[in-house]
DNA sequence: TGGTAGTGTCATGCA
DNA sequence: GGTGCATGACACTAC
């Protein structure tokens, strides 16, 4: 069945993928939906948007790069409705699963847009689905997986139609000689188109192995990136779209941005912008803006080293998740460590995988790559030398190291309360200049709370309290002293049922007496004479021998029965199991120590039994039995003190006698109390092991649970950044050109608004803001 | 022969 | 102070 399903899976994509090269249009989905789940389970998994629908079609005609991406209006409504789904899911706190988006790789007729296509064959992406990506049609496929999204864009007509007949052999001979110009010229095209040559040539493997993810930021931001290009139809190489009479193409007005806003935000009511841009409604990009100027608009929450913990804490934590999954104690601790979504910080830290897609400069870098070499300037560390909107040379948005995040959140807000110090500790390590938080007012305090106080409980990664209390716990359950109340086991059962025959043969008197002997026998019946009673067996023995004497080797095996009753029975031919502790017999009685075969007792006489039990007798027996003490060791021990005295006062007994008498019944007292003094350190040790086993158990839970707080509270930094850089991208000044993010910051404040301030006076808040986090802790 | 486990016993403290 | 109980320490035995 595996093989048919792997047949088939193989099979159906890498017909589709040929399909798709020569043009024709292959909608898996129509198929997949509506008639092979399973089969689209197989190779979408649960949950996923498996679709080429070629957008770039649409702007990509025969030739080419005619048609601007951003000349399609359809560009804005999506971007409107993706970023609105974004802000609403903000305020949801979820923990994602896993979903793997395949998307098949068309080779563009020809001038495609290579930067467009900076997405890897797999991407691997919340089922949220709230985070887009940018598929093959520069940036007007938007996130299709968000529910029914996909059909909007159907009844938009934004599927495009089959192309399979605009593609001729011509045409691709064309591409190809296209492709061999760059070759000659000494670059290849995939050099600047990487992961479009590499799609083509793995995606047949990556769909199958799964292994090749991108983060879905990644994409998103080389969809920000590449909308801003345009390419080179014979080189595929892309180049800012600085052109004149782009307002059309590019530039979202400030209007735009605002309602864009007030869509998103629920704020957006309040949100106003300075005087000196708000009359900037009809942005006109211009000539003179430096390239890579509002490519350097970058992730405020990018991380260029992510490294979000310490990495000697995640070692403890995942030792420890790994001693837990050996005790088998719940598999799915595995399920998460390992199968976690390419985002997943912890799978990062904790796999050290060199491909885990964590690295998001690497990804960014990777989308860049497919732009142009001006686009891999931007993210190369060169990149902050270099002159950007003039005069500016400060590019603290370049997240060619850790400083990205708190350069422009600042160790703030968002910045700080998304991360805490300990995950962003490294970025603090590095940063620069501290910067503001331009999202400052993104989400209310309520929830900044909430997220602070989780964050403090990962960082403390118990529950303080909790952690108080199992300290407490522990302190008060240190040593042995925890035994009788603590471990309820200690004292029944086998105790309580050694002893009922004691407290029967006792009842009769002990039923009567009052006050402390009352209290002692009502205490012996209950938890005392573990046994060390006689059984009926021992009873009738005894009786039998007519003397004295408990039968401390058949009580022995009794009272080993607590370590496991249904071995020894107290039956007497099993004594050679156990021990034979001779040395407190008479010395008479250590003479032929070999036991009789089960078979003895009953076959051999009354001499052979009287040996044996003589051999038997413990040495208080004997001498009792040598003393003529006229009752046995049992009710000299077990008898309560009146009771006893009473049994004491009937006979005439000498002082040796009595002495001995006490004797035995001191030691016989003193020997249950050792036997049941074991017994508890025993169950006191077991109980032990079960609450170090209990604890182990929790602490693996409650990593698990760290883990997924960790990657929810990751995609929400990533979508925050992304509808950052999204709407920053977006804000043009008088001139139409972008604002410089080395100059310029989004600032939200807690009512509400929506600032675009400079950037010293967000450095300025950002150091106030992150004050009062330590004069809190102080 | 030495180590270990089980057991009994003694001494001691506590209630 | 006697009694019962708990427990550490020791000795002994069997394996």
């Amino acid at each position: 069945m595996l093989s048919l399903k792997k047949y088939l899976t193989e099979g159906l994509l890498q017909f589709t993928i040929l399909l798709s090269l020569i043009g024709v249009r292959v909608d898996v989905d129509t198929y997949l939906t509506s008639q092979l789940p399973p089969l689209r389970e197989i190779i979408l998994g649960p949950s996923s948007a498996y679709t080429q629908t070629q957008f770039h079609n649409l702007r990509n005609t025969l030739d080419g790069y005619g048609i601007h991406p951003k000349s399609i209006d359809l560009d804005n409504y999506f971007t409107a409705r993706r970023l609105l789904s974004q802000v609403r899911a903000l305020d949801r706190f979820q923990v994602p699963t896993t979903e793997v988006n395949a998307w098949l790789v068309h080779r563009d007729p020809e001038g495609s847009v290579s930067g467009s296509q900076p997405s890897s064959g797999l991407t691997l992406e919340s089922s949220s689905g709230l985070q887009d990506v940018t598929g093959p049609d520069n940036g007007v496929r938007e996130s299709e997986t968000e529910q029914g999204f996909s059909e909007d864009l159907e009844d938009l007509g934004a599927v495009a139609p089959p192309v399979s007949g605009d593609l001729t052999k011509e045409d691709i001979d064309l591409i190809d000689i296209l492709w061999r110009q760059d070759i000659d010229l000494g670059a290849g095209r995939e050099i600047f188109d990487y992961s479009h040559r590499q799609k083509e040539q793995d995606v047949d493997k990556d769909v199958r192995d799964g292994a090749e993810q991108e983060d879905t930021w990644s994409g998103e931001g080389a969809e920000a990136l590449a909308r801003n290009l345009l390419v080179d139809g014979e080189t595929g190489e892309s180049f800012p779209a600085q052109v004149p009479g782009g307002e059309d193409q590019t530039a979202l007005s400030l209007e735009e941005c605002l309602r864009l806003l007030e869509a998103t935000c629920p704020f957006g009511e309040n949100a106003e912008f300075p005087a000196d841009i708000s009359s900037i409604t009809e942005a006109v990009p211009s000539e003179s803006e430096p390239p890579g100027l509002q490519n350097n608009l970058l992730s405020p929450l990018l991380t260029g080293t992510e490294s979000p913990f310490d990495l000697e804490q995640q070692w403890q934590d995942l030792m420890s998740i790994m001693e837990m999954q050996a005790m088998e104690v719940n598999t799915s601790t595995s399920e998460i460590l390992y199968s976690a979504p390419p985002g997943d910080p912890l799978s990062t830290n904790y796999s050290l995988a060199p491909n885990t897609p964590i690295n998001q400069n690497v990804s960014l870098h990777q989308a860049s790559l497919g732009g142009c070499s001006q686009d891999f300037s931007l993210f190369s560390p060169e990149a902050e030398s270099l002159p950007v909107a003039g005069s500016s040379t400060l590019l603290p948005l370049v997240p060619s190291n850790s400083t990205s995040l708190n350069s422009t959140f600042g160790s703030t807000n968002l910045a700080g309360l998304f991360f805490p110090p300990q995950l962003n500790g490294t970025a603090n390590d590095t940063a620069g200049p501290e910067l503001p938080d331009p999202l400052g007012g993104l989400l209310d305090e309520a929830m900044l709370d909430e997220i602070s106080l989780m964050d403090l409980a990962i960082e403390e990664g118990f529950n303080p309290v909790q952690a108080s209390q199992l300290e407490e716990e522990f302190d008060s359950d240190s040593g042995l002293s925890l035994d009788s109340s603590h471990s309820p086991s200690s004292l029944s059962g086998s105790e309580g049922s050694s002893s009922s025959s004691s407290s029967s043969s006792s009842s009769s008197s002990s039923s009567s007496s009052s006050s402390a002997s009352s209290s002692a026998s009502s205490s012996f019946s209950e938890e005392g004479a573990v046994g060390y009673s006689s059984d009926s067996e021992t009873l009738d023995l005894e009786e039998a021998e007519g003397a004295v004497g408990y039968q401390p080797e058949y009580s022995k095996f009794c009272r080993m029965s607590y370590q496991d009753p249904s071995q020894l029975s107290c039956l007497p031919y099993l004594e050679h199991v156990g021990h034979n502790h001779t040395y407190n017999m008479a010395p008479s009685a250590l003479d032929s120590a070999d036991l009789p075969p089960p078979g003895a007792l009953k076959k051999g006489s009354k001499e052979k039994q009287a040996d044996f039990l003589d051999k038997q007798m413990s040495r208080d027996e004997h001498r009792a039995r040598a003393m003529k003490i006229p009752f046995t060791n049992d009710k000299i021990i077990n008898l309560p003190v009146e009771e006893f005295n009473e049994l004491l006062s009937k006979y005439q007994l000498s002082e040796a006698q009595l002495s001995l008498i006490r004797d035995i019944r001191r030691r016989g007292k003193n020997k249950m109390a050792a036997q049941n003094c074991r017994k508890r350190k025993l169950d006191t040790i077991l109980n032990l092991e079960r609450d170090v086993e209990d604890l182990q158990r929790d602490k693996a839970r409650l990593l698990r649970e760290k883990v997924e707080f960790l990657r929810s509270l990751r995609q929400m930094k990533q979508k925050v950044q992304s509808l950052y850089q999204e709407v920053f991208g977006r804000l043009r000044d008088e001139n139409g050109r972008p604002y410089s993010p080395s100059q310029y910051a989004l600032q939200y404040a807690g009512d509400g608004s929506v600032l675009l301030i400079p950037r010293t006076l967000a450095d300025q808040q950002a150091r106030r803001q992150e004050r009062k986090p330590k004069d809190r802790r102080k």
